[in-house]
DNA sequence: CCAAAAGTGTTGCCTTTACACCCATGT
DNA sequence: ACATGGGTGTAAAGGCAACACTTTTGG
């Protein structure tokens, strides 16, 4: 046996052939959090053999635009919201994934506040859209339920290290919520007194010296998330960020 | 400002147009460890206008063949070795990162044994492949020192939580080979005693009952890394691999 | 017997866990 | 006054970090 050493991408190849180009696709799972639930927003999918089901947000690559900006048109078309927190998750290239013929996709995942999202969205025409709670979610067009999956599975990874979470939440939030969230992603119980120590350790949070309103019991306190003082603290690596 | 709600690639596209395909490569980061060194191999790029300098091992992708085939493929090509351990890192995507054209790229990285490695190529024409320090990486073509440097963070991260490293390592190794590795990869030093009763702890390691052979001091006993243990404890949930 | 690297235990500290009662508000 | 959920402290256990001397081999 020997090695190959015949033309190469990185060293010889002369010009690109067009019998290996590729359509390139761009699915976003924008996973949202509304109190109660983790949530994905999908839409209706009316392609064969997939008609009445649902599938993620997603749209071919465009010649000039790197995936990154292709992710971004897509969640600001749909949700109308900029800035949105977005991570590449993987590649899907089976050959027989989607109908049209070959479609590689690159999943991104995504997170928005529910309240802001539903502000904007409420005067646009917008019936394909709906928010699904995750674990309810266990069919989707395409390979669309692989895709949540690996991204959630991304999710939970990330938001233990990073304080993304803030993304999903309203940015008033008080503790007993902040420890819902990280419940419901995490999908684990946490200790109430144990998580606030926890938390007001870091020294990220703001106190508002503001409280609930309107609630017929005891009224929490609100707090905001200090990303100034997270990234000094991560400049200077002072920060250990760990749920 | 209106939803978009025109033609998807996940609704109603009815086809695909020839202006949005793109190449896409493969290109592998190769890690191998040779007692001294966390190293990447390398191969000499004559491509204007990056003559002269190293790149990555990668290929376009074939026709009907998956992108985890593709970096396996290559990898075999290469390296004439199988079943390496292989993970996707990245999408980069910048349109003009490649000379000839639009050319998207998919990154793996990969982990070899050095001495596999050279048993396997030692008669084999192979004067373009080069086993490079990592930390002496400074310049590469194409955009493939962002590439090897994300790829060294996903290592960093995953060689924590997962027994990858084995894949790495001879095996038979000693604890302080073991030991000297993770402070290679993971760039920290580590106290002698502290590393052997955690990982003695696990429970993961088989006592050969071998030493090493005509060294100039103590020899070390050798251990192997017991892999189906480890499958085993994962699937039970026992386990907690965390270096 | 010397050099060189392997091997081995103990202690203090910090982090994590487990756990139960009082507080502020609306009705 | 009661129902509801918010807020608080302490003790025990376990994990982590720091640290120095003895062992085995080849030369």
């Amino acid at each position: 046996m020997a090695i190959n050493n015949t033309e190469n991408i990185n060293t010889w190849l002369s010009h690109l052939h067009e019998e290996t180009k590729f359509s390139i696709s761009v699915d976003c799972v924008i996973f949202g959090y509304d109190e109660a639930a983790l949530k994905v927003l999908l839409m209706d999918c009316n392609m064969p053999p997939y008609e009445g089901k649902k599938s993620l947000i997603g749209d071919l690559l465009q010649k000039q635009e790197t995936t990154d900006e292709a992710a971004k048109r897509i969640l600001e078309n749909r949700t109308l919201l900029t800035d949105l927190y977005l991570e590449q998750v993987n590649v899907y290239s089976n050959p027989f994934r989607h109908p049209l013929g070959r479609v590689i996709t690159l999943a991104y995942y995504s997170l928005i506040n529910i309240e802001d999202y539903e502000n904007q969205i409420v005067d646009a025409e917008n019936k394909q859209l709906e928010w699904k709670t995750l674990a309810t979610i266990d069919d989707l067009a395409f390979d669309h339920l692989e895709i949540v999956k690996d991204a959630y599975a991304r999710l939970q990874r990330t938001v233990r290290e990073v304080p993304i979470g803030f993304s999903m939440l309203p940015k008033k939030f008080s503790l007993i919520q902040l420890q819902n969230f990280y419940e419901t992603v995490l999908d684990i119980e946490l200790d109430r007194r144990n998580f606030r120590r926890k938390l007001m350790a870091l020294g990220l949070l703001i106190d508002l010296k503001e409280f609930q309103d309107n609630v017929a019991h005891r009224p929490a306190k609100l707090y905001s998330f200090d990303f100034e003082k997270y990234k000094q603290k991560k400049n200077i690596g002072t920060l250990n960020f760990e749920i």
